[in-house]
Parts: C-alpha cells; structure tokens; sequence
DNA sequence: AGCGGGTGTGCAACCGGTTGCACATTTGTC
DNA sequence: GACAAATGTGCAACCGGTTGCACACCCGCT
C-alpha cells in the first residue's frame, strides 16, 4: 500500500541508499539527485517508516507516559502539558494507564517490547522503587511528581512535600488557627505521607497547636467529601484543615455547606496543587501552588537528555511552592 | 543490551526460526524443543521486539488517539476508558494532542511513520473531514463523539446531537420556561451547531417559546462564565438556558452566583454531558446524560474489528441520551 | 517391510530501513 | 596538467523479527 525506499529509488534511478541518504539530515547527497528524489518521494507520498529505521538506528521517539491518576481534574492539564511538551520535541507518548497497578513488571515489559527512548512516570503516589524498576530494565526514565530524596537512583522532578506540609502548618498558625486537622490523600501514598510529616513537624514548631489526622480512600471529590462527612458525624470539628490536595478541598467543602457549616466563618481549609477549578469562582480554594508547567517542561528536558546521555547523574530537582490566598481561609489577622 | 532471538536460539542450540514459533501462537513446536526455548528465553529475560515484528506481521498493535479537547473535565474520564479499553485488548495508544490544529495532515503524516493499526478521533469539535483523512490515507479509523450523519464515510460513534438539542427544548418547555437562551460552545463546533439546530427545531414546536442564542469562546469553565457574565450585563436574561456542555453551565452558574442570582429560582440552567462534576453536591447540575463508556467500548471494539476487517461497511452507532434531574431546573408542575 | 500422512525444524528470503566501506567522480591546489 | 582531498553513490551486511518451502523424522497401518 503505502511507498517504501525501493519504489522511490526505483522511481528516481538510484540505490536505495541514496533515498536513505536524502531523508536523514547532515548525508552528504548532490544537489541534483535529491531534487529528483524528492520529486519521486512527493508523487509516491513516500514517508520514512520510523518504526523500520529505528531498529537499525535504535531510537524510536517514543516516550513511555505511565500514570495512575486518571479521577484528579489536576492530570488534565498533566496530560495536555506532557503531551505537548513531547510533541515539541519530536517526541511521542505512549501512553501507560496503571489503573491500581503498583507493580512495574508489566509496565516495564511492555514498554521494552515497544522500544521507548524513555520513560515518564507521572505520579504523586507511587513508590520511588516504581520508576527504579525502568531504570533497572535499562531505560532512561524520571519521575515526576515523585518524592524528594536527596540521593534518588533516577531523575525525581516535583515539590518537596516535606516543606509545602510545612508551609501548610505556618500559614494555619499565622491565620490563627490552633485546632487544626490534616485531610489526607491515601495513607500508602508518597505524597501523602510526607504531607503529613511535614505538616505535623511545621505544628510541632508551636506549642499550643494541635492536630487529629485522618486519610480519604483516594485523591477523588468523593473520598474528601465522605471523610469530611464522617468528621462531622464522628467528634468535634477542627478549626481549619490542610486537604492533601485540592480535590479533596472541594470535596470537604461540599460537604461542609451539606451540613450548614460556613467556609471559612465555621471551618477553614486549605488544599493543594492550585489547579485550574481551585479558582473556580463559585470554589475559589485558598491552595498551595503546584508549579505543574515547569514541573512538566523540566521533566521531559531532562528524560530527553537522558536518552542521549545515558550515564548521566540522575538527581532530584525540587520546585517551590507558594500559598495561594483566595476565600476558604479567615485573613491574617 | 537487550536479549534478542538469536541470543534466545544459540543459547537452547535450536534455529531462529525455532524461537520464533515458540513465541507465536499456533505455530508447531515439539514441547521438549519449547521447553528448552522457554528457558534460554527466561535466563536471558528475552521478549519479543513488537516493533520488528510488525514489520513483517504488518500489525503494531498501536492505536493513534487524536484529541483535541484537553481542557473540558469530561475528558479526563473519556482518557481513562480509552487507555483501559485498549490495553485490556492489547493495545497501545499513541496519544496525539492537537491543540488547535483543524487540518488533519501533520496527524495522519505522523501516525502512518509509525503504522498505527488504526486511529480514534476523539472530539466533539472537529469536522467530518477531518478523521476521514486518515481513512483516505488507508487507516481505519473511527470518529468518536462525531457528528451524526446518516451515511458516514468512517464509523462515527456518539450521541445525536440534534436530538439531544430537541430533547433540551422539551425538558424546559415541560417546566414551564417559555423564554430561553441557548449558550452554546464555540459556534465553529459541529456538536455547538447540530446541539442548537435540535434545540431551535425544538422550541418551534411550540409558539410560545422564545430564544436568544449565544455562544462562549470555548468548551471551558471560564468561557461559559464571561458569556453569561456578558449577559447579565446586556440585556434582561431569559429565564432558562441550555448550555451546550457541563462545564460551560458551570461557569455560568458561578456568574450567576456571583450577580446574586439564584439557580433555578431566578434562573434555570440544563447541561449536557453529564459529567462526574455534574453530580458534586455543590454543582448539583441539571443534565443531559452523555453515555460515554458505552461510546468508548463501542469505539474501540469497531476500531479493532476495522483493523482485522479492513472493508467494512462503516456507519453512524448513536447511543441514546436522558435527562439527569437535578437541582438547576425548577421542577415539572 | 513398505507406505502415507502428519509433525517438527532449518534454510533463506523478506519486512523497510541504515551505514561502513570501496570506488568513482568532482573539486581545489600548485 | 598532475595529484591530493573532498564529495557522492552503490554494494552488501545488518537491525530483530516472520514465514513459505523443503525435508527429515516418527507414527500407525496394511
């Protein structure tokens, strides 16, 4: 059906090589036969099979996009930046949806039978062994979205959870709030988990603050709304809470204005990731920024550059966080 | 790096072909002989190469999937069935995001270098022409929440807008709305125009119904609301709209909201979609069902048995919509 | 023992490209 | 005009698989 080197070569006159030559930048060709080259490869609609070529040259400009977090409005712009970020690079996504998948196997095999240059793992919940597994089959991969170590075996590109929990506890303390709660995503998520460290260590800075804990069933509006729910059944309410993330803000506050309760006269909260629905102005969630695009841009740079240079020094790179104020806080006073 | 069949033949003292036929299902294999294959295989972690296989099988099991609607929420629902649909089929999906782009070329150029086995265009915006490109290019494709047409050139696979529009038009007339306004999407949109083609034919069933038309910039949040904003501070509203996607009613709702209008009491609003935020108690949103996994199953299976059946007859697979009554409307009297 | 049919395996060509090498041709230099 | 260097092109091998064909082998049957 389609054209294949033979037709065009046999078209223009000359060995298949030649026509190999005229479509790979920087080989030398005269003038003359790519024009006629060019002619025959035009009238044939010929285009290179890049799947063919890449088992000689051994780059296919695939990059293997793995995610597990298909219910966060959050992704949506995860996918729309990835996609084009790759894009702009020549680069396409295959995409990898682990759908309560922790372990790597299948992933990893699957992606080595397709050849990817690399991998992108994009999660906020999975273990850093996940990513760890593509490096050991070989691949370049990162992780974005992942924890912050300070010596990772692969690229680790995202916040440190740690301080955005800390920063959480600092500006409660400075609104005035004391008793004050911690609306988790999953208990066995990463991001979770050091949410929570950082978030009780920022408390621990000042006396008189305390906390109670408890974890939603997922980062899902539902799993905020049935926890916060629950709060309001079981014991008294805190003064304010720190959600994992937005989603789960929302979530809550649903089901605060369920029970009559005013956000933030009766209970404040703040979220985190600052996605596009936090300034929603019918939610408008006061949140800590998640720098997404920059996390995105940096993420498919450097799996990009690990593909050329495979034995480079993987590293975690950190962006910073910043509170965004809008209305579900009471103001400094 | 990687183990290949060689490597796999040499080591179990067998020919390539003998691998081969281990790996494929089917073939005749002596089971001592496979034995031996599978455990040279397992010792050198040896998996077929899919890409140099499809060279000659003809199949990659990729599948193109070309979007253009990254910023409606719905879609992260509509990634996460696809991704799951095809994979549980084995296969692949090579995302391709479009942002923008209306003409097909640079798609249809880049999913035939890597021989996809079929493409799906999913998007409720772009025209007919555009996935029958691919089709004329010799790819199977199908064109997921498509305009509707009687004798389509590809399989189209969606909801008939038309009648989603007629369905609107009598849900408001039943509630006793008699001047209405139809807020659609962007007016370039084929599901914009044949959403208010049902609608307009709809309300001109009855004499007494009136309307205004006008359409936001784009499928998104902050597009429904600057129009209904812009609205507000036009002219005297109509008393009821329909907007031609959740989110468009979302961002008119937050408007409304934010003039101290109240929903429904002062002012109805109907959707389509019915997408999961639709359903959060605060949002609480009057809908028209849009039955998305049934339209994606439905897809991916025509897009796979395409692949297998190359000249099939293509057609239009219209799946049927229902009001989703909640609290936007003023109940039927 | 002889024969027919089925099963299992290897050879070699092929899929659609790339690339090292050898050689021919052009170009530049004095 | 002679010679070296630079440029352009084809041959053939290779990337990692698949598959038609030929042939060897084993089985049961008369």
């Amino acid at each position: 059906m389609a054209a294949t080197l033979k037709d065009v070569a046999e078209r223009a006159g000359v060995s298949r090589s030649a026509v190999s030559r005229a479509f790979t930048k920087g080989a030398s060709v005269a003038p003359a036969t790519r024009r006629r080259i060019e002619q025959a490869a035009d009238a044939l609609g010929y285009r290179p099979n890049a799947l063919a070529s890449s088992l000689t040259t051994g780059r296919t400009k695939m990059i293997g996009l793995v995610s597990n977090n298909f219910h966060n409005p959050i992704f949506l712009t995860v996918f729309d930046l990835f996609t084009r970020a790759l894009q702009d690079r020549g680069l396409r996504p295959l995409l990898v949806n682990l759908t309560d998948e922790t372990d790597p196997d299948n992933s990893v095999r699957m992606l080595r039978q397709y050849s990817v240059d690399g991998v992108i793992v994009a999660s906020s919940t999975l273990p850093v062994s996940f990513a760890e597994a593509f490096h050991a089959a070989g691949m370049p991969v990162v992780h974005s979205f992942g924890r912050h170590v300070t010596f990772p075996k692969v690229d680790v590109i995202g916040i440190d959870n740690i301080a955005a929990g800390r920063m959480a506890a600092e500006t409660l303390y400075r609104r005035g709030y004391r008793n004050v709660g911690f609306l988790g995503g999953p208990a066995n998520a990463t991001s979770t988990q050091d949410r929570y460290t950082g978030f009780a260590e920022g408390l621990s800075r000042h006396a008189e603050m305390s906390l109670t804990t408890s974890y939603a069933a997922g980062y899902a509006f539902e799993a905020g709304r049935d926890e916060m729910l629950r709060l309001c059944e079981a014991a008294p309410l805190a003064e304010a809470y720190f959600c994992g993330d937005d989603v789960l803000s929302i979530g809550a506050l649903s089901a605060l204005q369920d029970k009559g309760l005013r956000v933030p006269d009766d209970v404040g909260l703040i979220g985190l990731n600052n996605m596009a629905m936090a300034q929603w102005q019918n939610i408008n969630l006061t949140t800590i920024s998640n720098p997404v695009s920059q996390i995105i841009e940096k993420s498919v740079e450097l799996v990009a550059s690990s593909v050329e240079n495979p034995d480079h020094r993987p590293a975690a790179h950190t962006f910073s966080c910043t509170v965004v104020e809008r209305g579900t806080l009471r103001p400094e006073s």
